[in-house]
DNA sequence: ACAAAAGTGTTGTGTTTACACCCATGT
DNA sequence: ACATGGGTGTAAACACAACACTTTTGT
């Protein structure tokens, strides 16, 4: 097959749906354009794939120079490509989405000025580009996942409380659920290591925190078990 | 964001694993390439995508001239990247895979020679490429999505039997299944069009046929139903 | 009459849901 | 002492898994 030059003619992209947590609820960073068709408008951060990077560094590229982050919970989405989608020129673009602990991001907003910004997916509006579909399509794979995988540790602090974790669950699938069982079927998991260690200086009686073992995860994974919630 | 040229090196092209099903077991449509560096070794049918198609035409071609079929099932499933998964250059390829009845495909083998033939997945070895790494991930896809949607209707003549879906459900899966529980659990979920016909001239009962109902089906799913086998 | 696949119910086991009160801490 | 969220068990409803024999046709 000789790849002819009219095909050279498109460019490739990625863009990344970085999720967040916190009591408030589920977040993403967005960048404020600074020129372009969709200048001053909010989008994903993204970037075209550089021709000697491997695809799926591509994204880990963009958000390593945003966060600072490395070794990220990050999954390929899927691959938007309309010839409409970029007033440009062609340009398909592969999401990703990624799950961070929002304490440990150190965000580098280049030229201070408040272009990088973490915003609540219920007050999300209008987005550059086909963004709005790109986070639909992430946010449903999230909650897929959410149900088969126990991702979603990696969005809290290393040590949690059970509430926290089912308030992260109720936020994702927007569904309130029922304490006792949640906690029963979550612990019967059995991916929690058992710290004996609690919340110090609540007001009210201190929880119980647990860390994710991964260790026995991937045992359990190995052994063909299923997570489902 | 300007468009600098040097990214404008590099090649999208599309691949697509074309399954379809018969008492043998479930097979996949390839072709045999017939120049570049994999030539003579078996692959998927593929092309570039053209610079002014949008993304899901170019599968829906590719499987059109290869087999006269329109509105085929057609998903996508992931994109590749690998800087070195083409040797001739940088080519980046979103797969995607399609279910289709094997009587109603019309082989278009341009010199006549045999260069495009179903093959069973068990005889599967090497393929051009990285095109193993892509069967093995469109399969995994597959046995996904029939747990949780019925497809697989697409795999089979118009009408079929309990037993013949069944089987294609045991082969995808690779596992057995029991007669009655599979059939209580299918019928319950209320996907069929309860036509009076049975098969005729079978050396045997001769089985009640079924066809899939669509509209029942996208009734259900609106309604927030989850099919699950 | 035999071979071949179709068709059909019941029972035990495990899983899911619904539900209400006492406990430990800070103020 | 009060407010706040943490923590716990049981029973009923439901879903799933295991299992064997009779029926209808062609040869």
């Amino acid at each position: 097959m000789a790849l002819e030059p009219q095909y050279f003619s498109s460019a490739f992209s990625v863009d990344n749906v970085i999720f967040g947590f916190d009591k408030e609820g589920l977040k993403i960073l967005l960048i404020r354009k600074k020129e372009g068709p969709f200048k001053d408008m909010w989008g994903l951060p993204g970037d075209l794939v550089r021709p000697d990077e491997d695809l799926e560094l591509s994204p880990r590229r963009v958000l390593e120079e945003l966060t600072g982050l490395t070794n990220v919970f990050l999954e390929q989405v899927k691959t938007f490509g309309k010839v409409s989608r970029h007033p440009l020129g062609r340009v398909i673009t592969v999401a990703y989405y990624s799950l961070i602990n929002v304490a440990n991001a150190q965000i580098n907003d280049p030229d201070f000025k408040g272009q990088v910004q973490w915003h609540y997916l219920t007050d999300i509006d209008k987005l550059a580009y086909d963004h709005e579909e790109i986070v639909e399509e992430c946010l449903q794979h999230l909650k897929r996942n959410l149900r088969v995988k126990p991702i979603g540790f990696e969005l809290l602090p290393k040590k949690f409380t059970l509430s926290e974790i089912q308030s992260l669950y109720e936020t994702v699938l927007s569904k309130k659920l029922d304490k006792r069982n949640f906690r029963k079927k979550f612990l019967s998991m059995d991916v929690l290591q058992n710290i004996t260690e609690y919340q110090k200086g609540v007001a009210h009686r201190p929880a119980r925190l647990y860390q994710f073992d991964k260790e026995k995860y991937q045992q359990m994974q190995s052994k063909g078990f299923l997570f489902e919630i």
